[in-house]
DNA sequence: TAACAACCTACTAAAATAGTAGGGATATTG
DNA sequence: CAATATCCCTACTATTTTAGTAGGTTGTTA
């Protein structure tokens, strides 16, 4: 399951999304408009900042934006920045690879199940964008 | 991510595929195969036989065996059991649905993503079983 | 320089995860 | 029936993760 904090930064970047183009959106008015608590807000915001999917401008008439269009931003690098690896087990994981203990990779039955497993979701996850979401309501 | 008692789980279950037919095993024969620490991994048979996927026997003799032959037994089943929902969302889960907050979701972008990410994740889990598993070895 | 607004470091509370401890209940065998 | 084998049950503990909070700092604009 998704955490609370990736669903906080879903709702964020939707709201972001919608606001697309029309110059900086402060946190308060997000934290406010979707109800996330304001200090909170401001970690992930910097977070998705860092991992280069929004910009920032300080100071008056300052705030946060989407750095590119709602289209260009996938669910799959939003849920890694955020929440982490998307497989379900370590060894499984394409951008969080962790070797697993006493496990042949080459012969492990879970690890292929999983790996399939993997490779239906991202199919989905990495195609998906924000904009997807916003249509959803038209 | 699938929590370690749910990597313990299915190292046991497929331990128990592989001798389906031959009689119970035991717990402690389990624990040192498969390096799972002993009283946890008491629990967690525990728990899937509470689940109806084990049968147990006590005394001499005794010990554990699958209730279902490894092809009956599929993927997301015991998922559900040991680690809880799968979707990625409490209000897009068929067997642990929780109502999310400020939501309208018949129009939730998001929720919609959630479930197309869902359908595609059981329409695998579903179908691949323990047997599955142990064929990949072969 | 005043105000605004993001940024940074550090802290805390609660919950989930990963076990451990120790005895109780039940079945089998001699 | 006693001894042993084996699963069963309740409860506890330590660690890690999640979900926040607090308060000051830096940069921007007017």
């Amino acid at each position: 399951m998704l955490s609370k904090k990736t669903q906080y930064a879903f709702r964020a970047l939707i709201y972001l999304a919608e606001n697309y183009g029309k110059g900086p959106v402060l946190i308060s008015h997000i934290s406010v408009k979707k109800k996330i608590p304001l200090k909170f807000l401001e970690n992930i915001l910097n977070e998705l900042k860092k991992a280069d999917l929004l910009e920032s401008k300080k100071g008056k008439g300052g705030g946060y934006s989407l750095k590119f269009s709602p289209r260009q931003i996938n669910l799959a690098t939003v849920i890694r920045v955020v929440n982490g690896p998307i497989a379900l087990l370590p060894c499984v994981s394409l951008n969080f690879y962790e070797k697993c203990e006493d496990c042949d990779e080459d012969i492990c039955g879970l690890r292929k199940m999983m790996t399939i497993t993997r490779d239906a979701t991202l199919k989905i996850l990495e195609k998906k964008t924000l904009e997807d979401i916003l249509l959803v309501g038209v």
